[in-house]
DNA sequence: ACCCAGGGTCATA
DNA sequence: TATGACCATGGG
């Protein structure tokens, strides 16, 4: 009974919030651009960088690869962290174009591409994942800090268990399929933003054993009594 | 004035 | 292997 958990989870964030019809972007190239833009960083931050980008006619991995250090810095300025990841961005772009582009990258293995990604500077295990996912649409599931801290407080993972070990116990619960992998990570973000920041926001929470006591009768499939936001 | 954000690298023990 | 410093902007 507990092994649907994670499956069950998904459907209550699905039926909570609706399709989350992410990552927000026009091309996969864009994905990419994102994916490393948005580490440790709040998502505004990231769109105002890329507007910056794309008002410079500059989301291009070519003319990302070619444009001075300094000029690129500042444009990805609002997205902090703006050196290393200028520097970091050109390296993702020195790769995109080694590989021949999305075509190139299509036709390559999941395990393969991972592997190269995260051998670049810059990409670990989040990155590499939600490019793969979200950019080049092969199913895999990503892990972030909400993750963790959703699953965590309702008592299914331990808080510190690594990324790879999160990543197993969504994986081995769920069909290996990309369009479910996509909408479930973007549904624990909605869902963290709104009720599972660092200090806790305990009110009304879909998934809080504890929140749901009060709101209405139906009784809770859903037993851990230790279960809070 | 603090805390936090859709992480990752590197040095140190 | 496991912490800790560091990176930097902008919103709450």
């Amino acid at each position: 009974m507990n092994a649907n958990r994670a499956r069950q989870t998904f459907e209550q964030l699905l039926a909570t919030y609706g399709p989350q019809a992410w990552w927000p972007a026009d091309s996969p190239f864009e994905v990419m651009v994102g994916a490393l833009l948005t580490q440790n960083t709040n998502w505004r931050n990231v769109e105002k960088a890329i507007a910056n980008l794309k008002g410079s006619d500059m989301l291009d991995a070519r003319r990302i690869l070619d444009c001075e250090r300094e000029r690129l810095e500042e444009l990805m300025r609002p997205a902090g962290f703006f050196r290393q990841k200028a520097e970091r961005l050109q390296i993702l772009c020195a790769f995109y174009l080694a590989h021949g582009g999305e075509a190139g990258l299509a036709k390559r293995s999941l395990k393969e591409l991972r592997h190269e990604l995260l051998a670049l500077k810059g990409v670990g295990p989040e990155t590499a994942d939600s490019i793969l996912l979200y950019a080049l649409h092969l199913p895999i599931f990503v892990v972030d800090a909400y993750t963790k801290r959703i699953f965590g407080r309702l008592g299914l993972l331990d808080e510190t268990a690594t990324y790879h070990a999160v990543q197993q116990w969504f994986e081995e619960k769920l069909e290996p399929d990309t369009e479910t992998f996509q909408e479930y990570h973007a549904l624990i973000v909605e869902h963290a933003k709104r009720f599972c920041r660092v200090k806790p926001l305990c009110t009304d929470c879909p998934l809080c054993h504890d929140c749901r006591q009060g709101s209405s009768g139906n009784p809770s499939p859903f037993p851990p009594e230790s279960a809070h936001c």
